[in-house]
RNA sequence: GCCGGGAUGCCCGAGCGGCCAAUGGGAGCAGACUGUAAAUCUGCCGGCUAUCGCCUACGGAGGUUCGAAUCCUUCUCCCGGCACCA
């Protein structure tokens, strides 16, 4: 517990290094400067099941909140879930079962807890206030706003440009999550940049219900391994903060390196400067990109499973890419009973898993990605005797042992 | 309620009676190159099958036809316009 919080300006530079916007910019010391616990709200609807590097960058800045003696004020949207917000999107979003988000919030919140303390950590599910509001309240809430206002925001205002659909539900959307705001009377809200409108709503309706306004503190998006579209699950760019150690650093290492800088400061953690030291000596020849992108990997990997893993995940990247040995651990499976004799390797590959069909197992052999032992197999008919004992491997990192 | 337009493979998007498992692009996968980067080149990209081929698939259900993603009927959903109500 921290008994006595920093001074604010010290406390301002902490908070706000790598952010992306603060608004308004002035406030944010203010607040600091009330010399007591701020409650940082952050909103988290459970849509998707996993947390990823993206979505860790804004619960590790609230970490830092929390580190500094503020109370971390974790909405959980199981209501707002059920309405689905639809920023960034440029279609009707499609809305989840109530048993989906029930699952999807345990999951999540069981990884949050990964990243932040819990100490100073108030969970607040918005069903609590929003699942119990009535008409009355409801017209209440919906009166702070007008539809001009609404409409200001891009991703409405193309759709309605593009006399594309925007239902009720959608528009209610800022508006409930802003209702958050007012419920746990926020000082703060934090969110990735693309939710900056949604904070602004927030101090809009707390003023109109007499509170002070929250100060918005975005934090850029990072983008995802494909280095181009933001980290999302449903992108299928994602890293997630459970990922093994090996997979973790794999995946790191296969960013692009334009995006390093971005993942230093964001997934890693790095400093605005050092960030910007790193891309710089990368940039100038200092430093060679693979290894810097290993220095990466093994920052990202210490987060979240520490430095012995990370040297281990490392190790284990070098047996497989530059070495081109096996990996330590390669699961078993046995030959299915069928295959007494003659092994039909196609069909061994999908029972593995390791290929999704016969058919696209015997693409692999024809395309020379199928290995056993190391040696490239041509033919889809082996004895069996020629494969028990051995590894079987479909293109650079997926392998089983045959017993 | 009426009139018109639309629904195609992971996504976008052609096709508009047989030559369509369905052009093209994107994503993805594999190979070469390499730093599991980028760029580039090559191949693959519904399932089963050694091959011939078979099956499933073009929103759902029926029908016409030797033959349908393509025509007809109907249903569902979307998009526009008009009307109705206020």
């Amino acid at each position: 517990m921290v008994d006595s919080l920093l001074p604010a300006q010290e406390q301002l530079a902490i908070l706000t290094d790598g952010v992306d916007t603060v608004m308004p910019q002035e406030a944010l010391l203010e607040k600091l400067r009330l010399g007591r616990p701020l409650r940082v709200k952050l909103g988290v609807d459970p849509t998707a099941p996993d947390v990823t590097l993206g979505w860790a960058v804004v619960f590790r800045l609230l970490r830092r909140f929390q580190d500094l003696g503020h109370t971390a004020v974790l909405i959980l949207g199981d209501f707002t879930a059920l309405v689905g917000d639809p920023s960034g999107k440029s279609e009707t979003r499609k809305r989840l079962s109530e048993q989906e988000v029930s699952a999807y919030a345990a999951s999540c919140l069981d990884m949050i807890k990964d990243v932040l303390s819990e100490e100073r950590l108030e969970v607040r599910p918005n069903s609590e206030w929003l699942g119990t509001m009535d008409m009355h309240q409801l017209l209440e809430l919906t009166s702070t706003t007008t539809v001009a206002r609404l409409l200001e925001r891009d991703d409405f205002a193309k759709r309605f440009a593009a006399q594309q659909p925007i239902s009720l539900i959608e528009f209610m959307y800022p508006i409930l999550q802003a209702m958050d705001s007012v419920a746990v009377k926020a000082d703060i809200e934090l969110g990735g940049a693309d939710q900056l409108w949604n904070l602004l709503m927030g101090r809009q309706v707390q003023s109109r219900f007499d509170q002070e306004p929250q100060v918005a503190v975005t934090v850029p998006l990072l983008v995802g391994t494909d280095g181009t579209r933001k980290m999302s699950q449903s992108y299928d760019n994602y890293i997630s903060i459970r990922e093994a150690p090996e997979e973790m650093f794999g995946k790191v290492m296969s960013v692009p390196d334009e995006a390093m800088e971005q993942w230093f400061l964001l997934a890693a953690g790095y400093s605005e400067s050092d960030a910007a030291s790193v891309a710089s000596e990368v940039s100038n020849g200092t430093r060679h990109p693979g290894d810097t992108k290993r220095l990466l990997a093994r920052e990202i990997v210490t987060i979240y499973h520490g430095a012995e893993a990370a040297t281990e995940a490392e190790r284990a990247f070098d047996r497989l890419f530059k070495d081109h040995a096996l990996p330590k651990d390669i699961r078993e499976i046995v030959v299915p009973a069928s295959m007494e004799g003659e092994v039909f390797v196609p069909a061994l590959l999908a029972e593995a898993g390791l290929v999704s069909s016969n058919g696209e197992g015997r693409r692999m052999i024809k395309q020379g990605a199928v290995k056993l032992d190391g040696v490239r197999i041509e033919v889809e008919r082996l004895p069996k005797a020629d494969v028990v004992g051995k590894v079987l491997q479909v293109g650079k990192r997926r392998f089983v042992r045959i017993a």
